[in-house]
DNA sequence: ACCCACCCCTGGGCGC
DNA sequence: TGCGCCCAGGGGTGGG
C-alpha cells in the first residue's frame, strides 16, 4: 500500500481493534506472508498462541504490535497488503495469508496481501523497536524527526531529490505518491542533484513533505481502489487533493500546464513541465 | 560507504 | 475471447 497516511491509519485501526486481547489461534495461510520470519510459520504461530497485544506501533511504513512476552508482531504491507478486524464469519477473502483469532471469540485479525510484497514476522525482545527495523528512520510527523539532520544528510548526498525522498533511511512514511506531491508544492523536478539544493529549499520541501502526509491523514489517506483501506476497510478521501500523481495531461492547479508523466525507475513521476523544469542532467 | 539495477508477485486494463 | 504487454502507494539484496 501504502505510505505514511495509509499505515497510520491502519495502526490506529489495531490500536482500537486488537490491543489488550490475547491471541488464539494462528493460521498461516501462505508461506511467502511469513518468509521473513527465519524460523518458519510453526514457530511464528507458538510465538504468538496466548500473547496478548499491547499496542500497536509505527516506524515510517512498518508497523508493530508489542506483544506481553517483550516480542513484537511486526509487518509491512507492501503494496497491496491489508490487515482488517473483522468479524469471525466473515466469508474468507481471496488472498487471506494470515488469520488471527482472539480468546475472547470476538472480531479477529485478517492479513491479505495479493501481490505478497507484504509479510509478518515475530521479532524477539522487539517491544520497543524491532531490530529488523532499526535502519528506519523517523518519518517527518514523529516529534523526534531531526529537521537539521534530514537537511544536512540530504545535502550530502549525491543522487537526486525524489530518491532521497523514497529512501527509508533518510526519512520514513514518504512513497511515490507523497514524493511526486511535495516536489510539486516545492517546485522542484525530482531528478534535481540533492548536492545543488540550498538548505532553505531543502527545510522548505520537507515542510511540504510533512504538510501533506498530515492533511492526507486528516483525510484517512489515498484509495484510489479497495486496496488501500483501514482496518474496517473504509477508504481514505485524499485522493481529490492530488495536485500531481496521477494527474498525467490534466491541468497545473498552479499554471495550467498539462502535468507530464515521466518513466523513472521502472515507475512513474508526475510533475508540472513548467513549475519543476527538469535539470539538465537528471537523476 | 555509497548508489543503483534487479528481483520478488498478482491482477486489471489495454491493444491487437 | 484470448494473448501478451504494461502498469501498480513496497523493500531487500548484491554488484559496481
Amino acid at each position: 500500500m501504502p505510505e505514511l497516511p495509509e499505515v497510520e491509519v491502519v495502526r490506529l485501526g489495531l490500536e482500537k481493534g486488537v490491543a489488550g486481547r490475547t491471541i488464539g489461534a494462528v493460521d498461516v495461510h501462505h508461506p511467502r506472508a511469513v518468509r521473513r520470519h527465519d524460523a518458519g510459520p510453526r514457530d511464528f504461530v507458538d510465538l504468538l498462541a496466548g500473547r496478548t497485544v499491547v499496542a500497536a506501533r509505527r516506524r515510517g511504513k512498518y508497523l508493530w504490535l508489542p506483544l506481553d512476552s517483550g516480542d513484537a508482531l511486526t509487518g509491512h504491507l507492501g503494496m497491496s497488503g491489508q490487515l482488517l478486524v473483522v468479524p469471525p464469519d466473515k466469508p474468507v477473502e481471496t488472498h487471506l495469508r494470515i488469520r488471527f483469532a482472539f480468546t475472547d471469540g470476538g472480531r479477529e485479525l485478517r492479513f491479505i496481501d495479493q501481490r505478497t510484497f507484504g509479510g509478518l514476522l515475530v521479532v524477539a525482545g522487539g517491544a520497543e523497536l524491532p531490530s529488523t527495523i532499526a535502519h528506519i528512520a523517523r518519518d517527518p510527523l514523529d516529534p523526534e524527526f531531526d529537521d537539521e539532520l534530514f537537511v544536512s544528510r540530504l545535502r550530502r548526498k549525491q543522487s537526486g531529490v525524489k530518491r532521497a525522498l523514497l529512501d527509508q533511511t533518510l526519512v520514513s512514511g514518504i512513497g511515490n505518491i507523497y514524493a511526486d506531491e511535495a516536489l510539486w508544492r516545492a517546485q522542484l523536478h525530482g531528478g534535481r542533484a540533492t548536492e545543488a539544493v540550498t538548505g532553505p529549499k531543502a527545510r522548505e520541501l520537507l515542510g511540504h513533505a510533512r504538510d501533506v502526509l498530515g492533511e492526507s491523514l486528516a483525510q484517512g489517506g489515498t484509495s484510489f481502489d479497495a486496496l488501500y483501506v483501514s482496518t474496517d476497510g473504509v477508504s481514505g478521501l485524499f485522493e481529490r487533493s492530488l495536485n500531481a500523481y496521477g494527474r498525467e495531461g490534466e491541468p497545473c492547479y498552479r499554471c495550467g500546464t498539462p502535468i507530464r508523466r515521466e518513466a523513472w525507475m521502472n515507475r512513474s513521476s508526475y510533475s508540472c513541465p513548467r513549475c519543476q523544469p527538469r535539470p539538465r542532467a537528471p537523476r
